[in-house]
DNA sequence: CTAGAGAACTGGAACGTTCCAAAACGAGAT
DNA sequence: ATCTCGTTTTGGAACGTTCCAGTTCTCTAG
């Protein structure tokens, strides 16, 4: 910088206010300064300029699980708006593990972020995120709220979501109905699973904790999932996935078994990722809108940074859509 | 650090050799320093050190497309390496804009980051990654090379991979072949595009370029090109597509015009993402071992930065994975 | 008891910015 | 000419580290 001021014939001082597109600054002047930065190739070091002046444009984002389709497009979210403010975002994946998430919240404070979306792995105590929040960053919880002091966070409408998708599934006939996927530690497993439950009960039907089976939310959970169900002596009919990763899984299962889904048993799953259009049969699943919901928490963690400190959950509206997996399009279930 | 100094009754470079885990440190001096951290609350600010030190443990990783399955795989792979080592990523999502890749790269330069793996947008010009390595930052492409200069890269066997697929096609006795998606003006797509071709000519079967359909690599793309290739007077039994998610369009194009892959024209996918082996009918496409892919690849940056400035093209073998889509598994189509 | 050699520490400059207080400039009013 | 006031510009301290060149210990050998 003392290099380009040198060659503008300027003070640094006056270089830093060029670079800061302050009004101060003489058009002639700034023009001086904008050609002596061109000619010599300069590249401005944000780092230096974070230091003194104790603001920073990184932000961070923490996913648990960046395999699976529903958290890729949630990030995609996050950082189009991010990249839009002029923000840019470090990335982890957590891989659900507390261990590595803590590891990579250390590294992101060391670095100073402005702000943080996380997806908190399982097993995440609410003080690994209060330790974030003592430090001043604005923290948004995405997709899993958390026990305790009040965060901001967005949400998909979970229980209403699983709800309607169990009513569903009781409206088709069903009436031993599975829950498939994620841990009752985790509360959007609560949530999801809730709302199954609530409409069990609803409908009269005692829920039969032997059918909510529970495990990691990915696809080789599905697949053992459903494996053990058939094999019970009164197997259920349908299934509930805590999501469609989960339900991904079960479709493989049933193959494994030359049983076909919407035909032998009722599969429905919880996101609406993308794919779930072309599966075989095409998933019957709650639909989310994933990209909205992370553009959501990007403003929200924005509109922290300026000043707004108040929480705010976010539950976003959702959607059952029915396609084949269910049954109800062949409509040859019961 | 100042602070923790007199807290533990030494200096701030005493600090900051145990910070460094310097053996230049007596123990009992180092637990008196690390017990004042802890009562502290001390957070170690590394842009500072790196100001100083003229080092980073940032490094970039820009995606053109990290809604697509295949990328997001890869994104994973590199992040694992690259937390191992206790390097942190920014992620940045191009969606194919060479003119937001500009932007991130110059956001990440002013980060000045250690090292950085790029899948080029569409349209990069050599000379926008060459502003990079002059900068002297390593950096590796991923899954498209670049004319011009000698890069790191990793990439899939793509001619290898695209002929493969093509000779199934041909043995299972279709003669107009279709090759939908990416454009003429990205590397990765001639060399698919090369292989398909190659092993038309090998069967003595001329290449029409009526049956090649550009498009950009997505969903959308796939279900044009299926539908206009329905409607000439002579259509193709059977396609190629540049990569899985084209392929998955093409599945939605054949469902709405009431057709089946497999059964009414023969599909093939690239990539082999995991949802492949679920669509209706599961796809028939190269594998390429995508995480394996973006460690290679995390593991040539780090090589780089640790001073071994030579470039490496590392070129990953694939298979064909022959499932339902080309009809081999049903044998209905010729 | 002391010289010498390691081992263990330390002060201050430096990294590349921003920010503040103050200085220099320019133009209109006296 | 001089004063004043607003517009531009500027020097230097500060941000939190690392690194270098010493300095001060501590011990062993003579």
């Amino acid at each position: 910088m003392i290099d380009i001021a040198r060659h503008a014939g300027v003070s640094k001082s006056t270089v830093s206010l060029v670079l800061q597109g302050s009004p101060l600054v003489k058009a002639e002047t700034r023009e001086k300064v904008v050609a002596a930065i061109e000619a010599l190739g300069y590249v401005y070091n944000r780092g230096a300029a974070n230091l003194r002046g104790q603001r920073s444009n990184i932000v961070g984002m923490v996913i648990n699980d960046l395999a699976n389709p529903f958290f890729a497009e949630l990030a995609v979210g996050i950082e189009r708006v991010f990249h839009a403010a002029g923000y840019i975002p470090f990335i982890a994946n957590t891989i659900e593990n507390p261990k590595r998430q803590g590891e990579v919240l250390r590294s992101m404070s060391e670095h100073d972020i402005a702000g943080l979306i996380i997806c908190p792995a399982r097993g995440t105590r609410p003080s690994d995120i209060e330790t974030m929040a003592q430090l001043g960053v604005p923290v948004v919880l995405a997709m899993r709220r958390l026990a305790g002091p009040r965060y901001s966070s967005v949400t998909p409408d979970n229980l209403r979501g699983a709800r309607r998708a169990t009513e569903h599934l009781l409206a088709l006939g069903h009436r031993r109905i599975a829950f498939f996927g994620g841990y009752s530690d985790m509360i959007a497993q609560n949530d999801r699973c809730g709302g199954y439950q609530a409409a069990l009960v609803a409908a009269g039907i005692a829920v039969d904790p032997m059918l909510v089976i529970e495990g990691p939310p990915n696809r080789e959970c599905g697949q053992n999932a459903i494996g053990h169900v058939l094999d019970m002596a009164v197997p259920p009919t349908a299934a509930l996935c805590f999501n469609d990763v989960v339900a991904f899984g079960v479709l493989t299962g049933l193959e494994r078994r030359g049983l076909a889904a919407g035909r032998d048993f009722a599969l429905v799953g919880f996101d609406d990722v993308a794919e779930a259009r072309h599966t075989n049969p095409p998933l019957t699943t709650v639909h989310v809108d994933t990209g909205a919901l992370g553009e959501r928490a990007a403003h929200q963690v924005l509109r922290m940074i300026h000043g707004d400190a108040r929480p705010e959950e976010f539950v976003s509206d959702v959607d059952l859509v029915v396609r084949a997996s269910c049954g109800a399009a062949t409509g040859r279930l019961q």
